[in-house]
DNA sequence: AAATATTTTTAGTCTTATCTAAAAATATTT
DNA sequence: AAATATTTTTAGATAAGACTAAAAATATTT
């Protein structure tokens, strides 16, 4: 049984390193879960114990493939209960995260999968992320950031990659939704900005902002 | 902000004393939450010092009207979602307690009330037992136990006092179901046993049983 | 290759929620 | 009303998870 703090670990290190096959830093983990170092260093060993993580003193953390698929059916869980309260309970895309921190840590595998099922199969939350199937596996993301769209093209806003309240209220403000048609008409060398064009009107975006679109084309 | 196990010895002393209003023992506390005697002193001086209850050493514990709608509502979201489980994810009443125990936590008056709105405003959860609305409020019980039901009345079956999985599974095998019509054939004095008859057939139900019946006329 | 800076680990504390064992208070029997 | 039994509280420990401060290891500069 993995307990609610070392469940938010494991999620960390899967999101830190490429589903945790790489090595992540102390400081990086303790920065994503918002503890100190020496904390994280406590934690991870215990991980290490239970045979979730590989951990070598001084050289970071992975996951092995039992943390691996644990970090997955979190993500799923995770993932799941946002498109629930979203399709079903009538929160925004910007409210469902702290909900769906709570949510994800309820152990029941029937309750996944009959959330699952409820919900008809979704591939992705209403972020745009993929939702892992039981055994942890998704298809790849097959989005591309708006700045690799060329001028002229356009693509369905499929996926964002900030999803901090945030940035979710300035799309929001700038009626800017997932499954929004949008064309790059022009791009500004000066700040990196850019000119798209929605089906109800024309506006720039920031880097910063563009940084965090993706588009299927 | 309470803790899951503040919440936890909340709805125990709900449950013990008549909406907690009447002072519960320390030790019933203890059983009830599945501790110890010392562990509840301890939590009893913490929901004190809180005003959620009020504590007297030696003299047991009750609730304050900050304690009684704490545990009310927490209570609230355990039958609500008790109601999800069985309406939308296709567990039979047998099932739901455990995860409903864990769903009880989760933080959110949106969830909870958002919640209540798609199950269309349960009056009752799959065991019978009234949800409170937003204030801690609900209509009492208005059926009565099946001893109190005179020979050749009947009533449909609308709450179940123990609700036990193994209770519950011998209420499955023998096919009684909340909302079946149920009448009462004959009492027997010796074993105070009844028969019954329900649409399909005629049974014999022994006392332990009929306690946990109750029918509305 | 030193010197310096940064990161990570260790050592020791703290809080919450438990526990056991002993002491104190209350209840029940004789 | 004593004696005995039961219940409740206190005292002291433990485990999980977090923290600060100091020590040790690794990285980066000079
Ligand atoms: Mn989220
Ligand atoms: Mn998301
Ligand atoms: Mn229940
Ligand atoms: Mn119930």
């Amino acid at each position: 049984m993995t307990t609610l703090s070392e469940e938010n670990y494991l999620k960390a290190i899967y999101h830190l390193g490429k589903q945790g096959a790489t090595p992540v830093s102390t400081n990086a983990i303790a920065e994503k879960v918002e503890s100190k170092a020496s904390s994280v260093t406590d934690m991870v060993k215990k991980l290490a114990d239970k045979n979730l993580a590989n951990y070598v003193k001084y050289q970071g953390v992975s996951l092995t493939n039992k943390g691996r698929l644990a970090a997955t059916l979190v993500i799923r869980k995770h993932r799941l209960w946002e498109v629930f309260l979203v399709n079903k309970l009538n929160f925004s895309w910007d409210e469902v995260h702290e909900v769906a921190e709570q949510l994800e840590h309820v152990k029941s595998l029937k309750l996944v999968n009959e959330l699952d099922a409820f919900l008809e199969y979704p591939t992705h939350d209403p972020h745009g992320d993929p939702i892992p199937d039981k055994d942890g596996n998704y298809s790849p993301i097959k989005s591309v950031n708006i700045f690799d769209v060329d001028k002229g093209k356009e693509g369905v806003l499929s996926f964002v990659k900030d999803s901090t309240d945030t940035f979710l209220k300035y799309l929001n403000k700038n009626k800017l939704a997932l499954g929004d048609t949008i064309k790059v008409l022009d791009y500004e060398p000066f700040d990196n900005s850019l000119t798209i064009e929605t089906k109800t009107r024309k506006m720039i975006i920031s880097k910063e902002v563009a940084q965090n679109l993706y588009l299927s084309l």
